[in-house]
DNA sequence: GGGATTTAATAGTCCGACAATAAGGTCGGC
DNA sequence: GCCGACCTTATTGTCGGACTATTAAATCCC
């Protein structure tokens, strides 16, 4: 029997994109001696989760290719102050996400691109440290476009009584916040993560935070570009309609024109800038 | 500039849900106690690896349901018979998926499913070792006919020679030994894998370990059952001509009903089985 | 020149100690 | 008698150093 464990309330999917208290200096250029990886006092974070944040950001931005050998431990460890341990626990969790393979005596080597995790929501947060590469933001949204409508669709049928007031409340937040506060593009993830939940469908449920992500660039892209061309709200209301109603093409349709309309706008900035 | 990498040639994508070569005991009954966690020589994956494998699997396997505590640090390793310091490389491997959370003084506890990573290739074959919940292959398979459809309409338009000699090779390995063959079968998610690189795109190549999951259970269910109703491929090559004739339409279409069939053969296993 | 052998560099493991944290109990105030 | 502040203590987190295992690469022998 489950204690009570609920440190995840519902909807609280999507939203672990945080942005790490430490400040992650630029290893790259010259006199990267003294930063402060080691967080001195009252951190938050763990040591070892700091370094993985660092490495991990260092190899998604492209510091480390895919191929390059990273600084062995010792020397890494030593230059970071930090003891090895900490240091390899780093190591485990990027091996862990598929983006390093260390070798006795080889080192660690940042592995190619199609082996690592790219949906897990740690990496997700690392690729958007700093400005991410514009085709991948569009490639995440070409699986929104695949996944939401067929998942509004299964969440028509599926549904029960709590599902629907998630997604109602989480109606009524994104209605009353504009999409313009953090607390609205919340609820706003907290829908979409609402729909893949109804589904019941563990496969598409741990895409929540990966299509959370995306949810959260449709509204960056579209203050980016100063143009907050419509209101996207109605066009939320009636997915939760035709969902409500249990009619699975109309949410499959509803969801499709809000999708697409996002993928739209991704393609014209990429387009563009 | 990327050296020489290519550990990973076209095609070798969703090959690892490997079987471990270490024996693992189920940790359930009694007196688990020496238990050979500890390849003592000669063994191939490293320890904490190991350590790993066998925590994920009784965690994914419901022996630790989720919110339940698993044993210190210093019980468990000692139980092992390993350090601390490889017990907890392995506990940090398992927190990166996903599957636990560790707390100070509150001990490490299984995170709610919610929580797991279960699209991760390891996750998803600790999954698979033992007989898996059949409501998580029905998920996967519908997972499946959200992507797989769409995934071949994209490769349609973006697939380059490359990709088509990848898919011709694997429809071809796939017809000279049957899906009755290990051989087959690799050829099988080769196909399926290929469609998904085809699509050049990041967010769907990641899941072609997932798809390639349900795509092997297939043929597993299949022959359970004693059913090979039809030979699956000229189902494959319909959807292969389509993509080299660059219709996305017919693609789609033909991927459609592959999966389709597929999807109707397992939904008819779980309701009898 | 090619295969067997040695070397050395590097990750992997272990141990034992101490620090930091916070859960849960305890005590005191109101 | 209830609630909040305090303390205890169990548990994870970090450290340092030593030793082992593995294997890439150099070296040597035939």
């Amino acid at each position: 029997m489950p204690p009570a464990d609920d440190t995840s309330a519902a909807g609280g999917d999507g939203d672990d994109l945080d942005a790490p208290e430490i400040a992650i200096e630029d290893p790259g250029s010259a006199a990267a001696v003294d930063d402060p990886v080691r967080p001195p006092r009252g951190t938050g974070r763990r040591l070892h989760g700091a370094i993985a944040h660092k490495l991990g950001v260092a190899i998604v931005s492209g510091h480390y290719a895919p191929g390059d050998r990273l600084p062995g431990e010792v020397a890494y460890s030593g230059e970071l102050d930090v003891s090895r341990g900490a240091y390899r626990e780093a190591v485990q969790v990027l091996t862990a996400k598929g983006l390093v393979e260390s070798r006795t005596k080889a080192g660690t080597r940042v592995l190619p691109r199609n082996r690592w995790n790219l949906l897990d929501p740690e990496v997700l947060a690392w690729a958007f440290t700093g400005d991410p590469d514009i085709g991948f933001i569009r490639g995440l949204f070409e699986l929104r476009a695949i996944v939401e409508p067929a998942a509004a669709a299964l969440a028509a049928e599926r549904r029960d009584r709590a599902d629907l007031k998630i997604l109602k409340d989480a109606l009524a937040a994104m209605t009353r916040h504009s999409l313009a506060t953090e607390a609205g593009r919340t609820a706003d993830r907290d829908f979409h993560s609402g729909i893949l939940a109804a589904t019941k469908n563990d496969a598409l449920i741990v895409l929540s935070s990966s299509i959370g992500a995306a949810v959260n660039w449709t509204t960056v892209f579209k203050q980016r570009a100063r143009a907050l061309p419509r209101n996207p709200i109605p066009d939320h209301r009636r997915v939760y309609e035709a969902i409500a109603a249990g009619d699975a093409a109309a949410a499959s349709m509803a969801m499709r024109v809000l999708v697409e309309l996002a993928l739209e706008d991704i393609s014209r900035m990429a387009g563009e800038g």
